[in-house]
RNA sequence: UCCUCGCUAGCUCAAUCGGCAGAGCGGGCGGCUGUUAACCGCUAGGUUCGAGGUUCAAGUCCUCGGCGAGGAGCCA
């Protein structure tokens, strides 16, 4: 009995006769000779059928064989540098093929592009496609190294609740649900404030689960539910938030680029973009990006373009400011200082500026903006409620949260990475939907 | 909520000014010993999103509706 073996291990077996456990991923034949691709969920690798070394039955089963069918192919390695998968360079030269089971032949989804609305009704497929599966396979490798990261610098992974009371800014934005005999309960949106709590425990903390957000956006850096990575840190500045977050996304490249190269590549990404990416990165403040902004509002002839670019201090940047910022950059850049205006209301206010607030976002460049929000946080007691009050926010609701400024009060700060831009951009993608397994949008909760 | 675009074979798309419903892929049949989304030959496959209207004639023009897309707004 030969071994079976994962495709992503094939170089280490050249000689050796193996097996494969997969699915016929595309079949190319040639008169006596026939090649499979096939995949095993680790990799693709071709396996070749010579109809001279086989029965002449099994030879004929192996030529009719249907897209996508189940088999476990016995053979021997070799390299060859012809042949396509990944990694790609070995195939199999095939003894032996069980069919654990024939696909019917009205496999819907083809080896080219796909229509939108098709590939995502037909999302329970389409996530065999060698790009679908090149992209989930680095958004993995984004979470693994995002806690590795986090774990190994003294971070403390907390579950914050999903299931939560009324909102923090108010409820429009948030999912509903009803919660026995206490009311309405709403699905998270953030578990900072939450974490917030946890840090007077454990330091320095994190959760990472889903999110969910019933804003209508329809873009392609939206979800309904997205993956959210948010570390909080007592006795951290503003300063000190921009060291980690540089830290971690900066790990989170490099281990990327070191597992999933061959993913990358498949996908036609230029690694040079991202192999380039070293610290420390830009920080430019929002008061110079508001410079920055009209500069180029001044040099754009473009009447269309200009339009967009248009930009008052005090407003929040729109998606084509945040993609003018980040084409002046070839690596991520900090926006930092925003209005407080446009921010929320936990914002630590800007020392001698109460109308610019400690806040930092996190530009990606080749235009795929904001992957991370955070802030220093108000640690004052007084100066927090006073912020409640001006936003006309519930005091109630905001008791627990209040009384953490009470006991032991230390400046502390926080941030929000989302794992499917982080991924889009990463893969150079178009959609972050293809950055996620079941994607939901507004229009869709199928399948 | 607004703006724009789209909907034709299982899929991706074409169809000129309103004038016979087409191709490639996929399926079926056949051929080929190195294919890379193979190639070559043959073949089957249609409620042109729906309803109404204009016309000798509508995939194409008009009205209404449906569904989807990506932009704006919104976005802890």
């Amino acid at each position: 009995m030969s071994k079976i073996i994962c495709v992503s291990d094939i170089s280490t077996y050249a000689g050796q006769e193996v097996q494969i456990q997969g699915w016929v991923y595309n079949r190319t034949d040639k008169g006596k000779l026939c090649f499979l691709l096939v995949r095993d969920g680790t990799g693709f690798v071709q396996c070749v059928a010579f109809k001279g070394d086989l029965p002449e039955e099994l030879f004929d089963q192996i030529m009719r064989i249907p897209q996508e069918s189940s088999v476990i192919i016995t053979g021997a390695v070799r390299e060859d540098k012809r042949a396509p998968g990944i990694p790609g360079g070995y195939e199999v030269g095939i003894k032996d093929l069980k069919i654990v089971q024939a696909a019917e032949a009205d496999y819907p989804m083809a080896l080219k592009d796909h229509g939108v609305d098709f590939a995502l009704d037909h999302r329970h497929l389409w996530l065999r496609m060698q790009s679908q599966w090149a992209i989930l396979r680095v958004r993995a490798t984004v979470m693994a190294a995002t806690r590795e990261w986090l774990d190994t610098n003294g971070f403390v992974e907390m579950s914050t609740p999903i299931l939560t009371p009324a909102a923090a800014e108010g409820t429009t934005t948030l999912f509903e649900t009803e919660y026995f005999d206490e009311g309405k309960a709403y699905l998270a949106q953030t578990g900072q404030l939450y974490n917030e709590a946890n840090i007077f425990s454990f330091g320095k903390v994190y959760c990472f689960g889903p999110t969910f957000r019933a804003e209508k956006s329809k873009t392609r850096r939206h979800l309904t539910e997205f993956w959210m990575l948010e570390p909080e840190m007592a006795f951290c500045d503003l300063d000190g938030l921009m060291e980690i977050e540089e830290q971690m996304v900066t790990h989170i490249i490099q281990r990327v680029l070191r597992d999933r190269k061959p993913e990358l590549v498949s996908l036609g990404r230029d690694l040079a973009k991202i192999e380039s990416i070293k610290p420390p990165f830009p920080r430019i403040s929002y008061d110079d990006a508001a410079k920055m902004l009209n500069d180029l509002y001044q040099k754009e002839t473009d009447p269309e373009k200009k339009e967009l670019l248009k930009f008052d201090w005090g407003i929040d940047f729109g998606a084509p400011h945040e993609t003018a910022i980040t084409q002046q950059f070839d690596k991520p850049v900090f926006v930092y200082g925003y209005p407080s205006a446009v921010k929320a209301f936990y914002m630590e206010p800007w020392p001698g500026r109460p109308e610019v607030c400690k806040s930092v976002d996190l530009l990606a460049p080749e235009g795929y903006g904001e992957i991370c929000g955070g802030s220093e946080r108000i640690s004052d007691h007084n100066a927090l409620l006073a912020r409640i009050h001006k936003e006309g926010l519930p005091e109630e609701a905001f008791k627990w949260y209040l009384e953490l400024r009470k006991y032991g009060s230390v400046p502390h700060s926080g941030f929000g990475m989302g794992v499917e831009r982080v991924t889009a951009w990463l893969c150079g993608i178009e959609h972050i939907r293809e950055a996620i397994p079941f994607p939901r949008t507004i229009k869709r909760v199928y399948p």
